[in-house]
RNA sequence: GCCGACGUAGCCCAAUUGGUAGAGGCAAGCGACUUAAAAUCGCUCAAGUGCGGGUUCGAGUCCCGCCGUCGGCACCA
């Protein structure tokens, strides 16, 4: 292809136009307090996922997402909208500093040399960014904003009255009023354990290799997912963010958002919501167990509480060491040296067989003063509830598992209703329990165990236990041993206690370092920086970073204000621009990010920063981009697809089309070189739609474009086009509205004279598409036809507005079916009355033979569209 | 196992509240132009909508039961 001709000048005019706005900084949005800012005109926030600039470049799923904001954008500039489009880079992380690692390059290095490709490569494409407003999450003028917000998390509790997050200064007013005579430390630890930020000792995925502790999901398997190194489970102390406290607020405010109906649901599924209760089982006097010790467990289901047979503890939970009877005291020793070795990922193997030893000890079920064993097992988790359960094998397939196994008693306390004989876990009739709930329907047995909301239920009554809501989402992790993150701003004194440095002393910037590698110990890289870690005589600062995610917790706000150098978004700017009307990105942070965020935002709204309770108002996942093979793009398959390449062969305008006609935004999709063919070619006939080559070969305006009179289907093919591809573009339906445009295309180019008028108008709805071509060619016939063509960049024109009345016909095509099937068709005048249409629908000769002899039942009229006749 | 998305010409995809299965592109075939080819222009071809039931005058669309592909979650009591 190289080799061929190009079918148009796409070369020459993508670069003239994008430099152009470049210089003119033609997409530049302006901010309240700007001399050019208009506060009649609305405002529109189109955002896309910012994304981490990787040393590979774009690769053509990038631009998907990015050409679907940049058209709404175009499009909403021309119906008056003062638009936010803007991008950034999400450039911490671990890649660059693994290379640096490996290379002995400086992470900055590494990343601004990325950054720049990425920029370069996205410039190509001609998105209508207002570059003046990018950002850099490692940019110390950004991070010092990161470290701020850090610094309202560490200085707010949750103020569980109020349901928000609050200043700290609140609450230490209350507690010394409540507690006068509490010292000093003793007030400190209440109120540190309050903190939205805290220090917690937690069990991490610790890979010594890359001497950092991992997230979950970059666990893959007991390996690390980069380099694949073995992970470990290690108590550390490390930063919390206590996100827990928002857990209903986060499920409950998704409500209002305009977001795909699976993503609010795979949220709400992660928080994890459950309400039960918390039950109190008393220890039996064993050997070592005290008298009246007792063991809390938490259940959804307390009206199976007559079923359970026997409790199970995690191996970590605290009591095992006091329960175990000195003959299980060895197996159980053992159990739980097995279980602390297992990471997080081959304990909760779900194929995996159960497992589990007896603790010797035994419990006392509060409902009937039965005596039941206490085993331990690893199937059930420190982390959620109170780390022990209840086990009702009847009605838990798990318990019953394990029960079956072990040889434990199960017994049916749920009658089904009907015949169910494998373990049954629905609702159903309570049976085998007490008077008490025997006959009563699940949810009803429920109720007089925990309590109607108004009046207790029997478990609090006797003192066996509490309504109680418990949650699948933990408190975030928040603090990573690497180096290219943001530091803490936060320091510790020589007594061990951590306090917050303050906002004068922002940004913390990371000490420049040589020798970056981890220090194969716990402790951080930073550690080794002393000069830098040695804060003042008594203190030496924090030397975790934040995680990845941190940066982009809030970029979307910094963006309304970039270069505010006081705060880091205006309160002017937070009102007029906030919240996001269109967020763009990949499913892949349907949960994490979108989260985070959230959970930033909200607590930044409860401190009075923020006006708006949530960030994106609008939520699109725009689908992945297969290789041609049908498989997902890797490197290792060799199916990727680089932008640039597409770009030299046909253009940024193909690309950019070619993303949008593949197929619906948020399907999953191949790319096809063919499919781009099409779409280049369609671009080629919109050129030679107006130009035409002279006898040495250059393009010049045809004779056929003129300034004549459209003809009537030329006017209505038009303004069909008009309304469409506005309705397709608001619905995000490009796909279509693209095909609608080529048909307009093939129409026009079988005319021998071309009405300029027209052709002007179509420009309009092809610039958010193709902006480069369409600007070109009305540059082109502004200057031969003044009086049609304004002499205005199309950017900033009026999208133009369609006329019904070119759209309706005077007659009409008319279906007749007889018994729903299809029978002739027939061309009838718009006026024409029911009556008519039947009995022109009955003469015809194709509908006689099918009504001849039967006698009509019915006759069904759509207007404008069908007659059925209903005869047997 | 659970949740979600998707199954329509050879391929990618269209099809207001149920109302003519086809808008557009790719591929294929034919013709025009050309010494020829490419490019271009014009024309043509093709599925009865994954399978089985049901509701309806009428189902790609609604309901029930399956099958397949892809994505996500996965012992959360």
């Amino acid at each position: 292809m190289s080799e061929r001709r190009k079918q148009y000048p796409f070369d020459e005019i993508e670069a003239q136009w994008q430099s152009l706005w470049d210089q003119q900084k033609t997409f530049r949005a302006s901010n309240p307090g700007d001399p050019d800012f208009d506060p009649e005109k609305p405002k529109y926030y189109a955002l896309d996922m910012f994304p981490y600039p990787s040393g590979q470049g774009l690769h053509v799923g990038h631009p998907e997402g990015y050409t679907a904001t940049d058209i709404i954008s175009r499009y909403k500039r021309k119906l008056g909208f003062n638009v936010l489009h803007p991008m950034g880079w999400d450039a911490f992380g671990l890649p660059a500093e693994q290379y640096a690692i490996e290379h002995g390059v400086h992470p900055r290095e590494t990343t601004e040399k990325n950054i720049a490709h990425f920029k370069a490569q996205l410039q190509r494409i001609g998105f209508s960014y207002d570059w003046d407003r990018e950002i850099n999450t490692t940019d110390p003028s950004y991070y010092r904003w990161t470290q701020w917000i850090f610094l309202k998390l560490y200085n707010s509790y949750f103020d569980t009255e109020s349901n928000a997050a609050r200043p700290i200064a609140q609450l230490i007013k209350s507690r010394e009023e409540d507690f006068p005579g509490e010292s000093a430390g003793e007030r400190n630890a209440y109120i540190n354990s309050r903190r939205l930020a805290y220090i917690d000792e937690v069990a991490v995925n610790w890979c010594p290799a890359l001497g950092t502790v991992l997230a979950n999901e970059e666990v893959i398997q007991g390996k690390s997912e980069r380099g694949d190194h073995p992970v470990e489970r290690k108590p550390m102390r490390q930063w919390m963010l206590r996100i827990t406290a928002y857990c209903d607020r986060l499920i409950e405010e998704l409500e209002d958002l305009d977001w795909p109906s699976g993503i609010k649901k795979l949220q709400q599924n992660w928080i994890g919501r459950s309400e039960g209760a918390d039950v109190h089982f008393t220890l039996d006097a064993g050997e070592s167990a005290s008298t009246g010790d007792r063991i809390t467990v938490f259940t959804t289901r307390p009206d199976t509480l007559f079923g359970a047979t026997y409790i199970v503890l995690a191996p970590e939970h605290t009591l095992v060491d006091e329960i175990t009877t000195s003959q299980q005291l060895q197996e159980v020793t053992a159990y739980r040296q097995t279980a602390a070795s297992k990471s997080e990922r081959e304990r909760t193997e779900t194929s995996k067989e159960k497992s589990g030893v007896f603790t010797g000890s035994f419990a006392i079920n509060p409902v009937n003063e039965e005596k039941i064993p206490i085993w331990i097992a690893d199937y059930v988790l420190t982390s959620y509830g109170t780390g022990a359960i209840m086990a009702v094998p009847a009605h838990d397939e798990r318990d019953h598992e394990f029960a079956s196994k072990f040889g434990l008693e199960i017994r049916q306390v749920v009658d089904p209703g009907k015949k169910d004989d494998s373990c049954f876990t629905g609702e159903g009739t309570v049976i085998n329990s007490s008077p008490l709930i025997d006959g009563l329907g699940t949810p009803e047995a429920k109720a007089v165990m925990i309590g109607n909301g108004k009046e207790p239920g029997w478990l609090e009554k006797n003192g066996a236990g509490m309504p109680r809501i418990n949650f699948k989402l933990r408190d975030w992790l928040f603090s990573r041993q690497r180096y290219w993150g943001e530091p803490f701003p936060v320091a510790w004194d020589d007594a061990g206690n951590h306090f917050a440095l303050s906002e004068e002393e922002l940004p913390v910037e990371a000490p420049a370092m040589d020798d970056f590698k981890p220090t194969g110990t716990a402790d951080p890289p930073l550690s080794k920086a002393l000069e830098w870690v040695k804060l003042h005589e008594h203190s030496t600062r924090e030397t975790n970073t934040m995680p990845q995610w941190a940066g982009s917790c809030w970029y979307y706000l910094r963006y309304c204000d970039p270069d505010n150098k006081h705060d880091f978004i205006s309160r002017e700017a937070d009102d007029y621009w906030m919240n996001v009307d269109l967020y763009v990105g990949g499913t892949e942070h349907a949960v994490l990010h979108l989260l985070y965020a959230r959970f930033w935002h909200k607590v930044l709204h409860d401190l009075g920063y923020l006006k708006t309770r949530e960030p994106f108002q609008k939520l699109v996942n725009q689908g992945m981009i297969l290789g041609e093979d049908g498989q997902k793009m890797s490197k290792s398959r060799g199916n990727v697809v680089n932008p640039d390449e597409v770009i030299n062969e046909y253009g940024a305008d193909s690309l950019r089309l070619y993303e949008m006609f593949m197929g619906p935004l948020e399907q999953v999709k191949p790319w096809s070189m063919k499919g781009v063919e099409g779409v280049y070619r369609f671009l080629a006939r919109v050129w030679r739609l107006f130009m035409e080559e002279d006898q040495e070969g250059k393009w010049q305006l045809s004779d056929k474009v003129s300034n004549v009179e459209p003809t009537k289907k030329q006017l209505r093919i038009l303004h069909e086009t008009i309304k469409k591809v506005g309705h397709d573009i608001e619905s995000l339906d490009f796909n279509t509205a693209i095909s609608q445009m080529m048909k307009l295309t093939n129409e026009f180019t079988s005319a021998d004279s071309r009405p300029v008028s027209s052709l002007a108008a179509f420009l309009h709805l092809l610039n958010p598409f193709a902006p480069h071509i369409s600007e070109e060619l009305n540059r082109i016939i502004a200057a031969a036809f003044p009086d049609v063509a304004p002499d205005e960049q199309l950017a900033n024109a009026s999208w133009p507005i369609f006329n019904e009345d070119y759209l309706v016909d005077d007659e009409m095509e008319i279906v007749v079916q007889v018994n729903g099937k299809l029978r002739d068709k027939m061309i009838v005048s718009k006026e024409a009355s029911e009556a008519e249409l039947e009995a022109a629908a009955k003469q015809l000769d194709k509908v006689q033979p099918f009504i001849e002899g039967a006698t009509v039942r019915k006759v069904i009229i759509v207007p404008g569209k069908l007659i059925n006749i209903v005869a047997n």
